[in-house]
DNA sequence: TCGAAGATTGTCT
DNA sequence: GACAATCTTCGAG
């Protein structure tokens, strides 16, 4: 089970976490995307907001890699344009873009500044701060579809552009290292919602998770754990 | 400067 | 399952 701790770091943690944090963004991006697999999402409602000071979190559950130089799919494989610039900087930054003209989605850049890749994060198990996530989630009953997809738990946890190029390892938005999912438990299937290079195996999901985003449209090949 | 596409979602049939 | 909503980005001209 999974269980919620609020408290923020203070004190002589703080360097021993922030070590941990960074190190979770280190190394290749298909690393990094199956190691946030299990890993903490936190948001910081800033003062000045509704409920400011309060936390929402929730566990990654399911993340997709965009890779450095070969992937057609990556935003910054064509150069660092405007938009994909924040990919080429820091790895353990957010990369935060507008979609469809009406969602946003949350990425954690990877690997060195200049090699243009990021982590996205697809859908997440809200631990913390439901009632404040479905407050900014409007007309959704369901608790289960509260954050089962990139633009969603944008939404649920307020996360915008704002937030675009901002540490990951301090507020407003952080992530920690989670307990452990067994590898087991972790499957790789193709992204989602993608036209290039749609085959490439790299997304991660907690096989079976019920928050998981919604399948893909066109050939059902939702992965499943146990039929 | 213009047009098309897009790492999506909610609604309708 | 199909499609509209809605607008920024990007590449072509």
């Amino acid at each position: 089970m999974i269980t919620h701790h609020h408290a923020y770091v203070t004190g002589g943690q703080v360097r021993t976490d922030i070590r941990v944090k960074q190190e979770l963004f280190t190394g290749p991006t298909i690393d990094v995307a199956k190691r946030l697999v299990g890993a903490i999402l936190y948001r910081r409602i800033p003062h000045g907001e509704p409920d400011a000071g309060s936390w929402l979190s929730g566990r990654i559950v399911e993340t997709e890699a965009y890779l450095p130089l070969v992937d057609p799919s990556c935003h910054g494989y064509r150069g660092p344009t405007k938009r994909a610039a924040t990919m080429y900087g820091r790895p353990g930054t957010a990369y935060v873009y507008f979609i469809y003209g009406v969602h946003w989605c949350f990425n954690a850049v990877t690997r060195a500044v200049g090699l243009p890749s990021a982590v996205l994060v697809r859908a997440v198990e809200p631990i913390g701060g439901l009632e404040l996530m479905r407050a900014r989630r409007r007309a959704v009953p369901r608790p289960i579809d509260l954050t089962n997809g990139p633009g969603k738990l944008c939404q649920a946890m307020g996360i915008t552009g704002a937030h675009n190029r901002l540490s990951l390892q301090r507020p407003p938005l952080q992530i920690h290292r989670g307990e452990p999912v067994p590898d087991r438990d972790v499957e790789v299937t193709p992204r989602i919602g993608i036209t290039k290079c749609a085959e490439w195996p790299l997304r991660w999901v907690i096989a079976g998770n019920p928050y998981l985003s919604r399948r893909s449209s066109s050939r059902g090949r939702q992965t499943r754990a146990t039929s």
